[in-house]
DNA sequence: CTGAAAGCGCTTACAG
DNA sequence: CTGAAAGCGCTTACAG
């Protein structure tokens, strides 16, 4: 192992104290003009960096932020993860993963605290609450990311899923359809039931209920065999509301290709995230987007207040989320709140 | 900031030195059990655990693997980076993310070397090979992963690409093809580069040449319009072999949705990767399978011997990649190698 | 086996 | 503004 160049290295070399060279990195630090251009030329020559380890050890800010994530699968998920790789970076912070398998969540909490991560940002739906109480009791900020879990001590950022849902409903009410299911995804994440409650209260909201439900867990083929489960009964259901974009997916490729249904001439699908495979030309689905980029935003913001200030308040952020027409919905005769996804194409 | 417990924290309850507490927590130290025990129940009683972050300076070892990715849009990506970050952690390893946007290669070399990562693995196709020399030269273990660069200082880890693209021609010829097109991934990537080299001496073997090639950049859209231009010329391919799956979703979807042909009746196409997409009912590609596992075991394995000993050499591991025939090439009259995937539906 | 001490590479009061 | 010194929380020879 090749010793690294360090601070006092440079220092010799520059005919300086270690602590100028110290300071020379320091943007805040008194250095006259001169004494940094000595230290930076040193630097330059020898190749010197700081270490950020040394520094975490003093300064006990690692500038690292622990994400938990539990699956890459939902395309959703790796969307957000570069999106929180760039927008840390762009605050100086970087990305330690966790991908989260069940049934560990004692070690990996361990594991997260043992590298004294500054922060932690919960993208997991099924790693326990618990987890974020501990980290929270560490005295860690935590920010849950499409995920609640009130009360508790974390932060939270989602998209307004409840909202989403009643939107949903309206939209298939308009259209005149009969008989409405949904497909939930795991039953014990805030997502699907908040996606849930909310469609349920819109359709309540033109005096009907819920012709049917079935449970998908957020996996690609539990959604096709619950889609077969609904759509064997007779009559069938003329409009399915699925809870995330992923099953969604799966959904209509049970319907078209396996029960030889059309869509949406047969039966209306919506889907929730408004994942890139949504746009693609073979699903063209209508779903309610998630505002991403501004979650993951607000996300780092939120942390980074908590990180710089052990004042800064819990807070649950929740932003609007938009209904995005395609073309796997019927629209309603007359005109309808949301815009017309024009772009894409379709044969 | 809430001080966290140390290990003289510890030492003071249990009534030991600092030192007996470090070794109690090290396996392979000299300590009594009775030692041991006493340390680990003042540990438990004060939830303590060793500073990762202290162990690392001192040992020169932070027990993270840098690990660089140019974009998750492609499907294939997330799934690595969940086997890797799986796999590392199975070895005591975490996982710092960079998601390397262009053109700032110098930063991010710079940033990863600050945090003192064991080792690196090179997932980006995009990245200058500039960086993995960087990385050797300051003694940072390098392996690429899906790429290769010689010569150079690092291992790499990939699949058979040409043999893979030879194994296409084949399939494609013996099905009685006449006009076989190629669409070609970002150009100065090796991955696009061996395809189509295997692919052309495959297509040399049968007397062949290539009918039609285009640009796809591994993007979505743009393969899109590369299967345009391609399709736009009488008489039409009526084989096409693009360079990944991500691009040949893309390309499916508009011959057949904006151009109106049938696949495989009036084309067949072939992709490569074998994402989780590929398998889906609405596209069953007929691809090349890349032993994702495998490899992600190979990368993780190579890159802690070389962190274990200065003195393993450099490899490059090439692994055997798998035509997975599904639905969408013609296959020839007579049987031929490789299996047919049974698995998966179809309307 | 156990403890006292040195030292990993930094930052930051503290004097000057 | 600059340097000498303490200290962050560990590991690991070195004595005993």
């Amino acid at each position: 192992m090749s010793r690294s160049v360090t601070s006092t290295d440079v220092a010799r070399l520059a005919g300086v104290s270690q602590s100028a060279v110290s300071r020379a990195f320091t943007p805040t630090a008194p250095v006259s003009a001169e004494m940094r251009r000595k230290v930076f030329e040193a630097a330059r020559k020898l190749g010197y960096r700081p270490n950020a380890i040394a520094r975490t050890l003093i300064t006990r800010r690692s500038r690292i932020i622990g994400v938990v994530i539990s699956s890459l699968e939902n395309q959703f998920y790796p969307v957000v993860l570069e999106g929180l790789s760039k927008q840390l970076r762009r605050h100086g912070y970087h990305l330690l993963l966790f991908c989260a398998e069940t049934q560990e969540t004692d070690e990996l909490l361990a594991e997260i605290l043992q590298y004294q991560v500054d922060g932690i940002v919960m993208a997991s739906s099924t790693m326990s609450s618990g987890v974020a109480r501990s980290c929270a009791e560490a005295g860690i900020p935590v920010v849950l990311f499409n995920r609640t879990a009130h009360p508790g001590p974390s932060s939270s950022v989602t998209a307004d899923n409840a909202g989403g849902g009643r939107e949903v409903a309206h939209l298939l009410c308009a259209a005149g359809h009969q008989r409405i299911a949904f497909i939930a995804g795991l039953e014990d994440t805030s997502t699907s039931r908040e996606r849930e409650q909310g469609f349920l209260a819109g359709l309540a909201e033109h005096g009907r209920s819920c012709f049917g439900r079935a449970v998908g867990n957020y996996d690609h083929d539990e959604a096709a065999r619950a889609a077969l489960a609904l759509f064997s009964r007779t009559p069938r259901p003329d409009a399915i509301f699925v809870a995330n974009d992923h099953m969604a997916i799966a959904v209509m490729d049970t319907l078209r290709l396996q029960l030889g249904l059309r869509v949406p001439a047969n039966v209306s699908v919506v889907g929730f995230d408004d994942v890139p495979q949504a746009a693609w030309a073979s699903y063209q689905l209508t779903t309610v987007r998630q505002p991403t980029e501004r979650m993951i935003d607000v996300t780092v913001e939120l942390l980074i207040r908590q990180i710089d200030s052990e004042q800064a308040p819990r807070e649950d952020i929740v932003l609007p989320a938009e209904l995005v027409l395609r073309s796997t919905a019927r629209l309603p005769p007359s005109p309808l709140i949301g815009q017309r996804d024009t772009g894409g194409m379709r044969g």
